[in-house]
DNA sequence: TTTTGAGTTGTTCGA
DNA sequence: GTCGAACAACTCAAA
């Protein structure tokens, strides 16, 4: 028994003790267990993290490092390519079992499966587990055999299968390693913003972690989910989950959020909305399984030929939450300050920087993938093209987002605008989507100078629509 | 085999 | 003020 090999765990993009196939396995097989989180930071491999999740995974390492230590086993935390570091950590303490959950980034699976192979070879245990998706997306067909690119007929045929597995417990106690294994710290690591430090407003809102993010889906199915369907396009209201993320970190599993849903037998139009969510979430990862270069290229090869804008004044008036639309600038500036944004925003600022601005999605794309603590490689690429209409089941191109008809529509006090923008507080909900409409004794009496404390909009909406829909005009086909 | 209908999130225009 | 039509092109499954 006291000669018993131990067993590695891989953590990569899943921080969580709770429904942790890999995890579970080890712990059942009843070797001492060494976890061990793997930082892959070559510019070959996945997709490097952004500021906003970078300051996410500090406190989720800290997070799951204290729960693993509750539990009986330390994290080892150690940097370099994966398998390298697997290599070594077995070699250094006779580890004959490797254990991990899949990923997906087309670079990474390919990774995993040559480390497999090399494992097994070397006559090492290696063995992988479902990782954040609830259907691998190389099981899904359509009837004549291709990936689907329209989400209805993806939906219903996941619909149509079983329900998704139940989740594995969390392991009460685990027995670690006792071994001495180097690992790395997080201060060495050096994930926080220092200089300057930005992170004050995600202090304030998120609680990285898998008990924050058990909290925040309580709270969601508690408060939120009944009325999903209706609240959920309304930015100045909680009507959304919030936990992405936690998905994208792995501190939650679609099962968990499946398997609550079912357990609380909430079938009403709230929790299905809510559950097709999620089903995005899966569509977009099975678009990039098959199309790796997502973010780079346009999915519908006709874009090639967009006449993109070049403005970097305009990109960043955007960026910086300055164009002088009040939705627009609202949304650029809870995703600066909170590291989020609300989904209905997001169509609405994504709508503005490629139709009305005319720059070219991946600038977006870019600037949402440095900001966003939920970036997602699938789910931000897929998004943006969609938006754009060079994505897969996109939005039709003249599908122009009207920013006033959008904010007087989905936030109709301006309690929106109000907490994001506050120079314009106190203008009349009639007027604080469009203050270049007010008159001159509203602007006064609102403390608001056009120009000075509020920009004057960047371009007009209808002028911006017409060359939109022209450009749009310029790279359809015949006919 | 071919045809048909439906498909996340809108806006504008003219009757 | 309200309402329906027009604004493409293509995918996928069912008939």
């Amino acid at each position: 028994m006291s000669a018993a090999r131990p067993v590695i765990v891989l953590f990569r993009t899943d921080l969580r003790l709770s429904d942790n196939r890999a995890l579970a396995a080890a712990v059942a097989s009843g070797k001492p267990v060494i976890a061990l989180f793997v930082r892959d930071e070559r510019p070959a491999g996945p997709r490097l993290a952004g500021g906003a999740r970078r300051w996410w995974l500090h406190h989720s390492l800290h997070a799951l490092s204290g729960s693993l230590e509750a539990a009986g086993c330390r994290l080892v935390m150690r940097s370099g390519p994966c398998g390298a570091v697997v290599d070594a950590v077995a070699s250094e303490t006779g580890a004959d079992t490797v254990l991990w959950n899949r990923r997906y980034e087309p670079a990474a699976a390919k990774a995993d499966a040559s480390m497999k192979a090399r494992l097994r070879e070397a006559g090492l245990k290696a063995e992988s587990f479902d990782g954040w998706l609830l259907h691998e997306p190389s099981a899904q067909k359509t009837g004549t055999g291709g990936p689907y690119r329209v989400f209805t007929p993806f939906w219903k045929s996941l619909t149509s299968g079983a329900e998704p597995r139940d989740p594995v417990d969390r392991p009460g106690k685990i027995v670690g390693y006792r071994g001495d294994v180097d690992s790395e710290t997080l201060d060495d690591w050096a994930l926080l913003p220092t200089a300057p430090d930005w992170a004050a407003g995600l202090r304030e809102t998120w609680t990285p972690g898998e008990v924050g993010a058990s909290a925040r889906l309580a709270d969601f199915l508690e408060e939120a989910v009944a009325a999903y369907a209706d609240d959920r396009d309304r930015p100045g209201i909680e009507g959304t989950s919030r936990l992405s993320p936690h998905l994208a970190h792995g501190e939650i599993t679609p099962f968990q959020i499946a398997a609550a849903l079912r357990r609380r037998s909430l079938s009403g139009p709230g929790a299905a909305t809510f559950l097709k969510e999620v089903g995005w979430r899966e569509f977009c990862w099975h678009l990039l399984f098959h199309n790796p270069d997502l973010a780079e290229t346009n999915f519908n090869p006709r874009f090639g030929e967009f006449p993109w804008r070049s403005s970097a004044h305009d990109l960043r008036a955007w960026q910086r939450g300055l164009t002088g639309y009040p939705i627009v600038d609202a949304g650029m500036r809870q995703l600066w300050s909170t590291g989020w944004m609300h989904n209905r925003v997001r169509m609405i600022v994504a709508s503005f920087l490629t139709k009305h601005l005319r720059i070219d999605w991946r600038e977006g794309e870019k600037w949402f993938w440095d900001t966003l603590v939920d970036a997602d490689p699938a789910s931000n690429p897929a998004s943006w093209q969609w938006v754009a209409g060079s994505g897969a089941d996109a939005a039709p191109y003249f599908r122009v987002f009207n920013p006033v008809l959008q904010g007087e529509k989905f936030d109709p006090e301006g309690s929106y605008v109000r907490a994001f923008v506050p120079e314009l507080a106190r203008l009349p909900d009639s007027i604080i989507h469009r203050p270049w409409d007010a008159s001159e004794a509203a602007l006064s009496s609102a403390g608001v100078k056009l120009g000075e404390t509020y920009p004057v909009p960047v371009v007009e909406h209808g002028a911006a629509r017409q060359q939109a829909l022209l450009a749009y005009d310029s790279i359809r086909g015949g006919s």
